[in-house]
DNA sequence: TTGTAGGCGTTATCAG
DNA sequence: CTGATAACGCCTACAA
């Protein structure tokens, strides 16, 4: 490849000269500015990043950690990050942690010998990452979490309102009549499974419904995990009449658990999920669930990295954006026998809506 | 963050033999060797990549270029890639191209900057990337192609068995005893798609059948697409009694038109997937379809390009992967109605399956 | 076995 | 306005 030096010979100017017309940087008369663009375009010329960014103190990169990009969760995730970082001049370096802590570590304390503009993290795990983030803010770069929060956290974050989430649905549920409402939540340690059981259980709580600490479980968020608690639960006495599952791989396990135990869905039991995954509308029965705006988490982590890049210093951001309930055909009434011993007014009520 | 200098000052010696026993270059003795080690962690020292990869003339990142991680087929083989590269301590910069080549020709240009080990690269478009890949080259980067190959492309490639795979496919639901098939291809200027309906023409072919020209449909790789043309293919007389999908998402967008149409899938009419995809299992009907092997696309490229780095000299490599039939509720013999026309004894033939 | 010094391609400072 | 020149942090001859 050619470098500076090259184009500097090319166009019969000095190094320095070059490295102004590129950046800006000082006043080139036009003659001399015109042949070292010409050179530039010629040669196909592109300066090096490394050792831009060596020079820098700084590099075009922008680091993503995240668990698992094949969860289906993550991709529009990413795909948000990189539409911003893209079309302002960063790349995004993809790291994935399966949620292992030690491997999150690794990958922290690497990225930051690239010298990235900045990271956007979703945390593996409970863990600290307040020792990690300051130093990435001493050495000039931001650190965004988004979709949950490590303990302690005080920095930049981004997430969805997971708690109203879990509430409206929850809500949606016991209006239609449930009344024996179980949950199977993702790990409790991760703030999201937090916050949506903190939702589901304030919309119970309002409600005044007895919660029975067996219908609280809670498992990883996947399909396996759905499946096998959702056994659990129906085997329970009373059974639930409805299952409000921490994201939609669980309630897919959910469905997948009930087909099994030859009860029907949502005749028989009404099964909620969270994401709103592409795949909701296509299982059978179609999938409710709460959406949450996943590319929207991206663009948003992306673009608060860029505008710190630029100087805001304002104090930390707390971005929390809204869900919203998609209602689909995995959800209904609950019929009279399951639920016999509800009052007739609660049905009554449910279907007014 | 602390340099080689500060290591060097802690510990007591000179840069060049806090260096040399970073990366064995030389013989240092036991007791400075030590004290070295000890300084690099107490300080928590990590090498500059930026730095060394200045220096080295390449770095151990790995450009990996796709069309939209959005797209459920690719977060698999960006896993395997950055599985592979991880665990020989390379990292991954991810780009979408949007299947836009002048968006993938940027990349390209901007990724070489960064002077990386190598390029994974799903190409965009029916584009040459000859011209790039010689230029990779020629800085000691290898290229390698998967899924689908540029037009000319002769350097090393990882894909699947895409013709085979659309072959037996299509053999299967001769042998169940369709007779008019029709097949929603992808965008035929990508290799993928051209080699799926070649393995399609071939089976039908073979089997003697007429190929009416409209059972051809040209689409994109989407559920948009499968959708639209299948509703073409409906209105056709005769309509065809199976439909093979050049994709999931196609497929899935048939699924969609055949019900909307007010048809039964499997009884009036079957439809065959490709990819197999998470969602295959979870539509309903269940979606047979083509599995590929997605996650070995990944690794596989990974490891040629390390092969490749470690000095592997030898001639392209091109590897094709196997695909998998695998069977689900969207495929079924013809009915009587619908198959008026095919002869009793390919029915016959049918029911021994 | 150890240390010194040159240079990778840029940017930025500072004279001219 | 323009051109030297000194870093940035590291690797690697080469010398000692």
């Amino acid at each position: 490849m050619a470098n500076m030096q090259e184009i500097a010979r090319i166009a019969g100017v000095s190094l320095g000269t070059v490295s102004h017309v590129l950046n800006n940087t000082a006043k080139v008369s036009e003659p001399k500015r015109a042949r070292v663009l010409e050179a530039v375009q010629a040669a196909g010329y592109q300066p090096s990043q490394l050792a831009r960014g060596l020079r820098r103190d700084t590099t075009n990169m922008i680091g993503m950690v995240i668990p698992d990009i094949t969860n289906p969760f993550f991709p529009a995730v990413v795909r948000g990050a990189e539409d911003v970082a893209f079309s302002n001049g960063y790349r995004l370096i993809l790291c994935n942690t399966d949620n292992d802590h030690s491997k999150e570590i690794m990958h922290l304390n690497e990225l930051r010998t690239y010298l990235p503009a900045g990271l956007i993290v979703i945390p593996s795990n409970f863990s600290d990452l307040t020792t990690q983030a300051e130093s990435y803010r001493r050495a000039g770069s931001g650190v965004v979490c988004i979709d949950r929060l490590p303990r302690n956290w005080s920095g930049d974050s981004v997430t969805a309102d997971n708690e109203a989430g879990a509430y409206d649905a929850t809500r949606h549920l016991i209006q239609l009549g449930h009344t024996k409402l179980a949950t199977i939540t993702g790990p409790l340690h991760l703030t999201n499974a937090m916050d949506r059981l903190g939702g589901f259980k304030r919309a119970v709580k309002e409600a005044k419904l007895h919660l029975f600490p067996e219908y609280v479980q809670e498992t990883t968020f996947d399909k396996q995990g759905g499946h096998a608690k959702t056994l659990i639960l129906l085997r329970l006495i009373p059974r639930p009449t409805a299952i409000f599952a921490g994201n939609d791989m669980i309630a897919l396990g959910a469905l997948l658990a009930v087909r099994e135990a030859g009860l029907r869905c949502p005749e028989e039991i009404s099964i909620m999920g969270f994401d709103d995954l592409d795949l909701a509308e296509t299982t059978n029965p179609s999938l409710s669930s709460v959406a949450q705006p996943g590319y929207q988490l991206g663009t948003t982590a992306a673009q608060i990295l860029l505008d710190r890049r630029d100087g805001d210093t304002s104090p930390a951001k707390h971005i929390v954006l809204e869900t919203l309930l998609h209602l689909r055909n995995s959800v209904a009434p609950p019929s009279e026998e399951t639920n016999g011993n509800s009052s007739a007014k609660s049905r009554r009520g449910s279907k007014q809506k």
